[in-house]
DNA sequence: CCAACGTTTGACAACGTTGTCATCTTAGCG
DNA sequence: CGCTAAGATGACAACGTTGTCAAACGTTGG
């Protein structure tokens, strides 16, 4: 239990009676030992509670055993759950989990990236939105030869991991659910155009409508970027627009709030007269007053996976497959209960 | 310029003309080299571009190079300005930066700190609210001798850096900040009692009441845990207990938007009506609508100041200074302009 | 000018792993 | 039953740095 002397791979060696070679093996998962030996091996090594030295397994393989995170995005809950899921799925086999925040300015950023490539040698990267769609750094990474995985791309890539929702399903379950509580005038309210995520949930909005047969002009689209004020002064559009508008599906719960924020102050009661349904469950719309029912995207379990499926390729070096779904749920909250 | 083959420490001291051993000296800051010999070999490096290897150097120091960032934070915000300036600071000196969420049911939370001090043998640690409070956790800590920084700790600890800035001063600030625009009827929203800042701020605030001579019974207390929920209920008590209220000091950011929130869906307007001003300067505070006046403090800053002084203590085995105290700002904006 | 001591320098052995290559087993087959 | 090839194992040299200790070099005071 108690660790209280540093062990080696050397005290696992004698103690169970194999070379150090061997116990090399049989922790780096390598082929050609014995089932017998491996057994042994790792029972002493659990008894003793024996963990590989990194540095000098770094050192010797000159491998990093360091994962970085790219990202560039304002979201802190979502980077963070994502870096929730990393660091689990590294402490799980060993490595470093890094996250590196690129500087947002355009011409510097993919500078920033090479000259971090440069540096620390990592084993393996994850890229987020809108890193994960900005094909200049994919061509880079792939130039190196560097394991990589692509959370939420827009296209998905054949030599990396990529890990995703359907975002037109998703668009589309979130449509049906205002539908079927009754909702016969509706809204989407887009996030930037250029994020293919918000398109492809625009996409799952009109097939909806259009399966439920409603009559398109009693379906609008109102523009927003993802930002809480974009909700908000969408609002005005939509009193403008489509007054007679009862449901309303955000793509991100930021402008959900900005959006119910607007209502509130105009004396709209929500969710009797405006119900509101975000896109994402971030703690905001848990904590907001009224909650606010969300999409929930499973972020923590998905960069979870990419890390372990991503540490699974640097050590074979074989990427076995590529594409990997998960599904998403409806929260049901305050805002369209 | 460009780096195509792995340096060596070897490589320098060829250059140079000196052994490894001077080169490595160098690189530490250690005492006993000849000042011509030092200027010479950090030449030689600089024209090369020589970095020395991480793992190398743990390996043979049996130091880890390894900062370590405990929270128990949901505040998603504050963690990551923290970690951003941590990672700074570490990229600086060649350390790595890692961040790890502490389990937040107690009980298990002291033990998942040993067990991770125990496996991952960090160099420095850093705390944050409300861990930085933990005298248990403290009080491990010091047993094992690990140098440490305390950010915003509601006790200074001798044997430790602590960072952080007036809070009392802070809270006299804003109270000061209202007064001056003439409200005249005041109302405190507090956090949790358990934080040691929010109980700072509100004995700020008393004391600003006090010294501008204002009648007590025009100067109330809500008391709220930090939750945007908890401001939003804090406005129906603010109508029955002071209903003539018009400037209000929230603890933090959530809470002031819970409590706009609130007053907005209840007609009122913001800031005509009531002025409200926040704490953090949270990036909601932004992106809310009306934006939110806040004070700010130089998260990043600290969390980079207490990181490159941690270093310099493990360095030198010396804690020169160990209280670090940062101003503070009031940033303007629409909720109370 | 020399002894005595502090300062600077370097040779070489760690540090704890993995890579390489040689050797020893084992199983399969004629 | 012997031979071969594949599989399993181990000895030992890397990996790039720092720690240790001894040697060389300066400086000071007598």
């Amino acid at each position: 239990m108690s660790a209280n002397k540093k062990l080696t791979i050397e005290d696992i060696a004698k103690k169970a009676g194999v070379s150090i070679k061997t116990v090399s093996r049989v922790f780096n998962n390598a082929p050609n030992v014995r089932q017998q030996k491996r057994d042994i091996v790792l029972g002493v090594a659990r008894d003793l509670g024996y963990q590989p030295n990194i540095s000098a397994r770094q050192l010797a393989s000159k491998r990093s055993f360091v994962i970085s995170h790219f990202h560039d995005n304002p979201n802190t809950d979502y980077v963070s759950e994502i870096y929730e899921g990393m660091r689990r799925g590294c402490s799980e086999e060993g490595y470093y989990a890094v996250a590196e925040k690129l500087n947002p300015q355009k011409g510097s950023y993919r500078q920033s990236l090479l000259d971090y490539l440069l540096r620390f040698e990592v084993d393996g990267l994850i890229l987020s939105p809108p890193v994960s769609d900005d094909q200049a750094v994919i061509r880079e990474i792939e130039k190196r030869e560097i394991p990589y995985a692509l959370i939420s791309p827009g296209k998905k890539k054949k030599r990396a991991i990529n890990v995703f929702i359907d975002e037109k399903g998703a668009g589309r379950s979130i449509t049906d659910y205002l539908i079927n509580r009754g909702h016969e005038n509706l809204a989407f309210l887009s996030g930037l155009n250029s994020h293919a995520a918000s398109r492809q949930r625009e996409a799952g909005y009109w097939e909806a409508i259009e399966e439920a047969q409603i009559p398109k002009k009693n379906a609008v689209r109102l523009s927003g970027d993802f930002s809480m004020r974009s909700g908000f002064t969408a609002f005005d559009m939509l009193v403008k627009k489509a007054p007679k508008t009862t449901g309303i599906f955000a793509a991100n719960d930021e402008m959900a709030i900005g959006l119910i924020v607007a209502a509130l102050g105009k004396g709209k009661k929500v969710p009797e007269d405006l119900s509101v349904v975000g896109f994402d469950d971030s703690p905001f719309a848990r904590a907001m007053w009224p909650s606010i029912t969300s999409l929930a995207q499973p972020v923590d379990e998905m960069a979870h996976l990419s890390t372990k499926k991503l540490i699974g390729w640097i050590h074979s070096n074989i990427l076995e497959q590529s594409r990997f779904e998960f599904s998403t749920k409806i929260i049901e909250r305050g805002s369209c209960p």
